[in-house]
DNA sequence: GTGGTCTAGACCACC
DNA sequence: GTGGTCTAGACCACC
């Protein structure tokens, strides 16, 4: 099942968390090529969003090469999405960079890094 | 001499990248208390923005406690500020929870988090 | 044997480009008074389209003049057709005219049109 | 001035016929790099379409590369557009190529169709 | 039911 | 004023 969770308050804007969101969906392999997604009004119900903010949504990601829109039918993961695991290793990599300027900005070191890092994880 | 990137193309608001950024710099001590803020104009300038969103981010500052405006002076950075040490600690945990979150819902490992954060550190 | 190509992304509803190419068979004659249209089913199989939508198409072209529904035996092509010379001249016309607008307000001038429609003629 | 001329009763959607003829505007040299094109606002009422009709048809010309958005400011004929001449020498081609296809299809001779060329030119 | 397009109009950030 | 985002909801083509 899917889990969507937005942030209301944050400046995103909503169809960008969604798309943000469905992207790792696919790259973590959660969502597989063929899967359906659910239908755009359904989706809005559940996120208390109106359909065109969901449909700019698939619409973009149907852009990027992540799923097929089939009208009439619904929107489907695209079996060949753009490489996933170079995919995958990139977002990491982007992830981590902005975490560590974040970090040593906030005047951490390195150690306080690991040492916050060891704590979050054990914490979870 | 301060620096600040602003990202315009970022979704957040011009006004809440300065804030942020200017949180930053006084938690992480380069800003002190006592330090004079660049006068709003100044800013402005250097940032390609209307005067009125920088005034609109120091006016926030000093609701928040950490600047303190004198008419016809200037705005400084507090010397009571809040508790720096703590709001330092706290800052980064919170970096590091999303952080990790995000990781995780790539898929990553927290062996996969430790070697990207050694690999980009000694980029650095 | 019946070539209708249709083009699933083009904003034109499936219905009237059926209708479209067949005016156009039957106006240049390959298709003749008398000939019959594929059963509704079998066309909707071919072209991958729900039977509603063929239907929906061969009912407008009887509404037309071009076509005769005998339930429980087919459509069929009208004998008496509207008069297809004048028709084929003033579609000629239609069509050459919307050409030369579009290609004008690109730029061209009529010599380029000129040879632009020897070049691609010699190519087919 | 800018002459838009839409067809509400074609099957092709508003927003798609002003992003076509948008295109042809820059592509022919009538609209230049540095040009403003109207407010979202004014070009809606102008075309009695709803503003965000207008929106979506300027932020798909921004992805395509034609025109750069600057919020709060309006939105821009790019300087550095797409390489202009060989898309108006391919987008004269791909109107010649599907306009003899039609009249082809039509029965008309290529005889037939340099007449009503010569014809249709004469009397514009 | 399902996506695509569109209207009417709101609020926001920035000029 | 200007573009960006969003809501509430309509109608259409096709399933």
């Amino acid at each position: 099942m899917l889990r969507l969770n937005l942030d209301p308050a944050s400046p995103v804007p909503a169809y960008q968390q969604i798309i943000q969101a469905l992207k790792i969906e696919i790259i973590s392999g959660r969502l597989k090529g063929g899967d359906r997604l659910p239908p755009i009004r359904e989706l809005a119900k559940i996120l208390k969003l109106n359909p065109n903010t969901v449909a700019k949504a698939y619409y973009t990601l149907e852009e990027d090469g992540f799923v097929e829109s089939r009208p009439g039918s619904g929107n489907w993961v695209k079996s060949r999405a753009p490489d996933l695991d170079s995919l995958r290793v990139s977002m990491l990599e982007g992830e981590t960079k902005s975490y560590l300027e974040k970090a040593f900005s906030l005047g951490a070191s390195l150690d306080d890094v690991r040492r916050s890092i060891e704590r979050i994880a054990s914490h979870e």
